[in-house]
DNA sequence: TATATACCCGACTAAAATAGTCAAGTTTTA
DNA sequence: TAAAACTTGACTATTTTAGTCGGGTATATA
């Protein structure tokens, strides 16, 4: 069960910025050397956090991203699922050949992935970016 | 954030032989049959279930599979783990080139992947075999 | 107004993980 | 002794992941 390093990558870099941002823009190359994460794979990453409208950009010698929500109101779960990053741990659908097994009825296990998917959820739900602030060992 | 085949398998399959063992072996031709899982599939999940002491094994024609605990008592995080599915969402270790970036001190995020490990860790934990059971849409 | 900086965007690819299959056994009971 | 059922390691096609590449466009400032 692992996420992947967009996500991953996503987060550390918003809660980078969430740091540096004194409401000026925030370059990805910045991020790129502060984060040690290719600025490359940067670029792809804030594409889709710009259109689900978690950052906004500024173009430009000086340009870069800002928030569009405060750290305290931005919920973790917004960012995974604009990185298309959705918790079904298991991949059925009801009346899709993909669900468990091609059969009609729902199998022996169904309701119990629903819950740990609910469970997950919760906790991305009720985190905010602001929650990755106040650790102590921070590195920079 | 998936979980792989081998391990909804598992669970489903010991799920079934909770529900039709009665003091008796059951064999991975029926879970085949009745669950709709590859024969050749299930023999390599159940090697590891029985190498991790899940379930034992009996030889020989009418031979089959038995629970080792209860289902009450059958936790389902020890069939993940059996499995090989560590719930480790981020692959980090300190110390190792696979830590964030291969620096020494632990990034901004890493705290907070380690909440959600122990999150969904305590979620398979709590959770026991027999649990599934329960569930009224069951399909045979 | 030139130019450097920084965002924009689709296409591409190497490597790893996944989801199985296959072959060739061994053991036990009817 | 034959059939049922477990045992084991190796193999493979497909998919996913984790990026890179190339060629843009917009804008501040010198
Ligand atoms: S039918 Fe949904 S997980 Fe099996
Ligand atoms: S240092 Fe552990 S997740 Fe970054």
């Amino acid at each position: 069960m692992k996420l992947n390093t967009k996500s991953r990558y996503a987060v550390m870099a918003l809660a980078d910025m969430a740091v540096f941002s004194r409401n000026n823009a925030v370059s990805l190359r910045d991020i790129s050397l502060r984060q040690g994460i290719s600025l490359l794979y940067l670029e792809q990453i804030f594409l889709k956090l710009k259109k689900n409208n978690i950052v906004k950009s500024v173009r430009g010698i000086n340009g870069g991203y800002m928030l569009v929500k405060t750290p305290k109101e931005l919920k973790i779960l917004d960012i995974l699922l604009a990185l298309d990053q959705k918790v079904k741990t298991i991949g059925c659908k009801k009346d899709s050949k993909k669900s468990c097994n091609g059969k009609s009825t729902k199998c022996i296990t169904h309701n119990f992935w629903d819950e740990l998917d609910i469970h997950i959820n919760s906790f991305f739900e009720s985190k905010k970016l602001s929650d990755l602030l106040r650790n102590k060992e921070v590195r920079y």
